[in-house]
DNA sequence: CTGAAAGCGCTTACAG
DNA sequence: CTGAAAGCGCTTACAG
């Protein structure tokens, strides 16, 4: 008996009537143990409602059946989304999940790894956009590859600068692309853009996608304002676009978190979405298709790249170069997005709208 | 050298000078060590970027820092919501999470019970609704007995039949009553109801309070449709509704998320909320604020439940009866409720619209 | 204050 | 197939 009343292995030996060993062997399943003795062990087990000390176990190396899962948020419906996945692959793995929610505090990041890699967990998941901060990304990293060297397998959703791991890329920049094409087709010539913090890679990236699309077509964005990742952060940065002085006929926001808010800022500023202005977001987060009107976004299947990026950590071999699954963004156009209203200002760009090299997407597909 | 590669104590000493207890006390912050040692062995620990093994810590009983955390669907708002309070009060104890996510599946939440029995958690915590039958709850109260048995600390959100833990109780008997008579102020008298399992505490306790509250104005339910606790159990329930042939001026959904199923059906069928039909949530989980129109509901303090069930669990005396800390549900009437329809039927129930006993609440407060 | 040693509860070569 | 014993990496009385 352990001293907290619980019964060892031990205890089920000696009531089996058998040696610490052979209940060991007949309990991890092992077939080289007598049936009647396997029977026996089985039923003491049982009948002391023995619960083998995982600890001990991982100890003696047995197990190790943790995974570490490092995300920003875990209220926020696109990591809840994720993690749905994460959490159905762990289950289908028998694995068990230690969660972490940094509430986007980069350094709690780094000290979740660094509490993974003392619980010796077998594989480390971080989901989410890291950082462009060289220095953050590089303790991030030092303490990742610590991790591995000692045989941890990392996995990664969203790009982390210098940190080679396994990742599951969602395709931000060609997603944002193919929505500013999409958007032109609508006869857009006029964007904003309502950012998340530039310190991210995703912003940095679906920033930029959208924009080289558009300047491909000779067209800037007229107007950015960048906001915290959450639904009053869109609110926020919608007031104070409005604020400015709205010069565009749609606007994009790199989250539908964030597109939220901006719905609701515009619908209190009296504009209309999308007669006034249009909106679009990016993620496709579930309950958009809900609102009035349903947003339109870029669609990434979110349950999925948790489970992805779960089998990506699991895959026995280490490669030498980190794998790369990307994961396209489906654009999805919704009641949100509509013609621009007639007579908009065409923001200094009156010019023939044809893009400037040869595109092969050329409007929504 | 682990053999993993990982440098053990042992090496830090060794680096160090010192004995293997003395390491161990330096860096476990003992006040009695000399200085000077204490700081070599920080520094020998910080050069070979030691990490103490979590499971031998645990086995030679010093730590135990994991709470087991039982929640139904991590992808759900509602449970999204009030994991995050538990990370936020875990993160402030040094606390690790372990995270079970059933999928709705009572059978799952009794081998997570027994996983974490097994990780030896300091606490678990069942988050969630219990369920109805019998034979389930008993089982996951044998796991939870003898976990508790071992000196483990349990706690629970939502009523879990016959499992005596401590918990937090969102009141939803009284919010649900509340909500009716709210509703019966805006001059409602007919009422339908999309429940959610009748196998789940949390419906059978909801639907009870409207029901209650109603008949003591002498009104009774008159429909109720069962669904799936999700959005598209929402949405499924309130077609069947409307397949049965609507006969009612106000809908009641059990929990939010159906509500914005619902919201969805009735739009479809050219209904007009609240202008045709009223229609009201439970939860006030974030988003349905900027639904057209947004929802009236019961609002909990989703991520408050979170921190209190993780501090009700972490109280250092088990007392002998479990403490209840009852949550009160905050009636908000938004714009999906209004007025009934002038004209509509009345339901069979014409007679004067009057408490038939006295009640404290009348109409919203 | 410091160290040698026992012990936490398991697994797993190593002999029978 | 079975068992005695060593070992996993730590902590903590117990002596100095």
């Amino acid at each position: 008996m352990a001293e907290n009343g619980q019964p060892t292995l031990g205890d089920v030996a000696r009531a089996a009537g058998v040696s610490l060993a052979t209940a060991s062997r007949a309990l991890n399943g092992a077939t080289q143990v007598r049936a009647d003795l396997r029977e026996r062990v089985r039923v003491a087990a049982e009948r002391l409602a023995y619960s083998p000390n995982a600890h001990a176990r991982a100890l003696a190396k047995a197990s190790n059946a943790g995974v570490g899962v490092i995300c920003h948020d875990i209220g926020d419906p696109y990591f809840a989304g994720i993690a749905r996945g994460v959490m159905r692959a762990a289950a289908r793995h028998d694995l068990q999940v230690i969660l972490g929610s940094t509430f986007r505090e980069p350094l709690r990041e780094i000290s979740y790894a660094s509490m993974m890699r003392g619980q010796r967990v077998r594989a480390m998941l971080l989901i989410g956009s890291g950082f462009e901060d060289r220095a953050v990304q590089e303790s991030l990293r030092r303490e990742v590859d610590l991790y591995r060297a000692a045989g941890g397998r990392v996995a990664v959703i969203s790009r982390h600068r210098g940190l080679r791991a396994d990742a599951v890329l969602p395709e931000n920049r060609a997603g944002a692309a193919d929505l500013a094409r999409a958007l032109l087709g609508l006869g857009h010539r006029s964007f904003a853009v309502l950012s998340g913090p530039l310190s991210l890679t995703t912003v940095v990236d679906r920033l930029g996608g959208f924009r080289s699309a558009l300047a491909s077509w000779g067209i800037e964005v007229s107007q950015v304002v960048e906001g915290a990742f959450t639904r009053d952060g869109g609110y926020e940065a919608a007031r104070e676009l409005l604020r400015r002085g709205l010069a565009a006929t749609c606007v994009f926001a790199a989250t539908d978190v964030m597109a939220i808010g901006a719905l609701a800022a515009f619908r209190e500023a009296g504009l209309r979405v999308p007669e006034d202005v249009s909106l679009a977001g990016f993620d496709d987060i579930p309950m958009i298709r809900d609102l009035t009107p349903p947003l339109t976004t870029v669609a990434l299947p979110l349950e999925d790249l948790g489970e992805r990026v779960m089998e990506l950590a699991l895959l026995p071999d280490r490669p030498a170069r980190a794998r790369i699954e990307r994961v396209t963004g489906r654009v999805v156009l919704r009641a949100s997005t509509g013609a621009p209203p007639s007579g908009a200002p065409h923001e200094g760009h009156p010019h023939q709208p044809e893009p400037h090299e040869g595109d092969p997407h050329e409007g929504p597909r």
